[in-house]
DNA sequence: ATTAATAGTTACTTCCATGTGACTAAGTGA
DNA sequence: TCACTTAGTCACATGGAAGTAACTATTAAT
């Protein structure tokens, strides 16, 4: 099911996305590529879903112990915005003091698949990345003290 | 080459997560996943990979042009931080007028490849995302009313 | 002498995502 | 009566990413 272009027999990702951004074939701005980047490109959203893919349901103090660093109000902001999009479900419980449980949705998980694929990516280049950006550094330097 | 887990035999992506976050396997905030997203993340450029996906070599004023928006101080920025990670390749031609072109790098493509991927998510669910969405704001509406 | 072209740079401003800390409801147990 | 718990909300502050507009070098053409 990867199916992204049908339009042609699009092999190389050049052909691609020369296909994808002709102008016959979508609408001008059309671009889910960078909505879904916008939709997971903020601090929080990434790191939530990746702690409830564990595939158990989460407690929402349980995940703020597991997302270092997130405060209470960006994990209610969070949460919710993944809840508007349908990625995660919410469950509350008539139960005091409150109990609220999280988790993905099947469309959060099989965006966590893809959005997965991206660290083999990151691991197969971290070390070049970080070469380039050294020695990119190390003339920039170059060229200010002369 | 998707093998991303190799330390145990993770055939679901629950067992991947789990693997993956387990502190024996990695140190703590170690996160690939996350570092792409962040490198990809910004407003411009994810634009700027996908226009130079199509092989050919563009100038600068190309890239401006074909990216809707941006500015030319914006532009600059991007490219920069494209070039010093590696993504992209710059060529100066000493000439009058300057003429500066910029292609994707090998690493670049292959980042190219796996964001690529993600579309295809994007595509299949958008209209499930708008109409939860919808639903949403429906009930939010509803209660904020009553 | 002036204009035009390209690929920038620089200084300044603006705005929104995020952060902070106090506050709340509702019931339980001491 | 008071503290304690969870899962929030609310008002406000802040930093940094992004935007704006003016300025630059260099040469050719008019």
């Amino acid at each position: 099911m990867e199916v992204t272009i049908n339009e042609t027999q699009a092999n190389t990702i050049q052909e691609k996305v020369k296909t994808f951004f002709d102008p016959n074939n979508h609408p001008a701005g059309f671009c889910p590529v960078k909505d879904v980047v916008d939709r997971i490109g903020d601090k929080w959203s990434l790191l939530a879903i990746l702690n409830l893919g564990y595939g158990e349901r989460l407690r929402f103090n349980q995940l703020k112990t597991q997302i270092e660093g997130i405060s209470q109000r960006m994990l209610t902001v969070t949460l919710r915005s993944l809840e508007r999009d349908g990625l995660v479900n919410r469950y509350v419980y008539a139960e005091v003091p409150p109990r609220v449980e999280y988790e993905l949705t099947p469309m959060g998980e099989k965006l966590l698949v893809k959005v997965w694929e991206l660290a083999d990516w990151a691991i197969e280049y971290k070390a070049q990345i970080l070469e380039s950006r050294a020695a990119y550094d190390k003339k920039a330097a170059k060229k200010t003290r002369s």
